[in-house]
DNA sequence: TGACCGGCTGGGAGCGCTCCTATGATCGAG
DNA sequence: CTCGATCATAGGAGCGCTCCCAGCCGGTCA
């Protein structure tokens, strides 16, 4: 029975079918289908001796015989919309991609890695989700439009990480974080602790997760009685270079700033580097402020006081809408999770 | 035919099926699968009718029935023995992946995310492994016995990234860098800049990637008739943490040590950042050379000399070998990538 | 001219599973 | 004691594809 693995072992040594388990269960193909899966009106005794079949014969379903039958594959797509040296060291996939591997395990369903950085890569996308994929999480940068269209046209279930404009179409199903309320709380607690000339470094403005950051900002200021002029605001790109050389360029314009937000860690760590090399002391002289709450939070020197979301959280909840929306629950639907400030030394 | 996009529709609106195709061509099934798989000995008139019909409806293959009779799913699997907070952030993991994408996508296979971290994930993974993918690429953190054990024995195709002990045995399929021959570059390259007292900052022992590399530094140490103290030793784990930390106590024990070579990037920036607190100039009192030739050694400042390895070809070579070991070439096959310096700032 | 061979084709068999229907067994109610 | 309801079961049908075999055709050789 244990035959030692020899590559050839695998394909000579037939596996087991149902069939074969059903007659050592002395029961018919039907009822030891009808046990494995879980249906009722199964009397006892047949589902003990096929629970002890199958086990003795190590039997494990055919799942592509399951597939051809029942429509469903057990795959989702895990989409990235990215060139991947950047997507792997984003540490919103890394919880987006932890966090719905969980909850989809928990469901039987496996995750199939799909880039589709260019148009040869999203057509043979469209080709595998086509036709082996239940659904699709979609992990997406800027500029991802056409991905999105050609998507939806497709028709295939998909749950989006809300992380560009799809995240207000109220036809899609996507899962966001309160990007503008965790902005909002952590400019207001620079200006709480005295800070008047308050900075940005934003994400790129083709990303709704950047574009909410700054009216969180804008509003906190506004409430504060302080002046929002657009010298204090310098477009970012999510990336640590952009964060450097956006805090170089506003010290220039802002010699007199007291206090950055920058849209991202990474954009914030940057910024830290920048002051540094200009001499100016954090958080003495200048406060600094991140997003997202990732490892380069904590990390960094001074530590960062950043805005912490439960992105392992949304991973989770995404699968689990998409597993709905598989399922054939109605209508779309959107999830916004909630954010709050871990204060740390830079602030 | 271009139905709107409703949840149902895309159950409802049955797909085209081969047999349609082959009706709508004039031919029979037989041929219509002939052409489309690309099969000889078909009348030219029959190619191009089957082909514009398959256009026309828009067919795809149903790739579930093609597997219950093939036996093959175009699945592998990317394992993973690591939690994946530590994974997504190694540049090695994604270089594996975007190699190994490119050359499976060629070949039509897909990649499947399979983390094998715990028992429970590990258990998971066989289940899926032995009914659902072709074959596995393996990349593997520390203490991987139990899984190559657990692999090896299931019988299933898989190649390794050698970087545990896997990359001594001779009866397994795995993928490699000239470690030792890297390191030893990296090292000469000090020495012959007239640095004398080298410390090392190792990666764990259990990693034969760790071992390799402080072969190399011994080696090039002794060709330059220099002493290779223990007290020039100092385990790493790999982690930026343990370069930081490592170096601290390299410099408490060794101070008036010259130069540094940390066994990855990671290491070396962590190293960088305790020699400039310690008041040490980079590279005039201190040499620093990595490994891995990261974004992190390019970002670094100064800009870090590192040991390049072509990572992304290592992913692309171990999906060649392992869609060559699952279409039943003969035994088990080795390679090792060539390594070479890159000169910067740092050295 | 007839036997033969090669290229091309049609269609049956069957992959392993789930779904469905028909049937048999059991039981309480009338 | 009979009858309908309920439950457990067996096994056929069929998912969409590839593989294989038999049959057809036209051309070539003796």
């Amino acid at each position: 029975m244990t035959s030692p693995a020899t590559p050839s072992s695998r394909a000579a040594g037939t596996r087991p079918t149902l069939e074969l388990v059903a007659e050592r269960a002395g029961v018919s193909r039907g009822t030891a289908s009808r046990v494995l899966s879980g249906a009722p009106n199964v009397s006892e005794a047949a589902v003990e001796a096929v629970r002890r079949a199958a086990a003795e014969l190590r039997y494990r379903p055919n799942l592509s015989a399951r597939s051809l039958v029942t429509g469903r594959t057990g795959l989702v797509g895990l989409v990235v919309n990215e060139t991947n040296e950047r997507l792997f060291s984003d540490p919103f996939f890394a919880g987006i991609a932890r966090g719905a591997h969980t909850a989809l395990a928990a469901a039987g369903v496996a995750l199939v890695l799909s880039l589709a950085a260019d148009d040869d890569e999203r057509d043979r996308l469209l080709e595998l989700a086509s036709t082996r994929l239940d659904g699709l999480l979609v992990v997406h940068g800027h500029g991802d439009a056409a991905l999105v269209g050609t998507l939806v046209s497709s028709g295939i279930p998909a749950v989006y990480a809300g992380r560009t404009e799809t995240a207000s179409r109220t036809d899609l199903w996507w899962v966001d974080s309160e990007n503008e309320t965790g902005a909002h709380e952590a400019v207001t607690h620079l200006t709480l602790r005295g800070r008047r000339r308050i900075a940005t470094i934003t994400g790129p403005d083709d990303m709704r997760a950047g574009v909410d950051r700054v009216a969180g900002w804008n509003r906190a200021l506004a409430e504060a009685g302080l002046a929002a002029d657009d010298a204090l605001v310098e477009p970012g790109l999510f990336s640590l270079e952009s964060g450097y050389e956006g805090m170089h360029r506003l010290l220039a314009r802002v010699p007199d700033l007291d206090a950055v937000f920058a849209a991202n860690d990474l954009m914030a760590v940057g910024a830290l580097r920048a002051l540094q090399e200009a001499g100016r002391r954090v958080p003495d002289d200048v406060a600094v402020v991140g997003f997202d709450d990732s490892d380069a939070a904590a990390g960094a020197q001074p530590a960062l006081t950043s805005v912490s979301q439960d992105i392992e959280g949304a991973g989770h909840l995404m699968a689990e809408l998409l597993l709905a929306q598989v399922s054939g629950d109605a209508g779309p639907r959107q999830e916004i999770l909630p954010t709050h400030l871990v204060v740390r030394g830079s602030s």
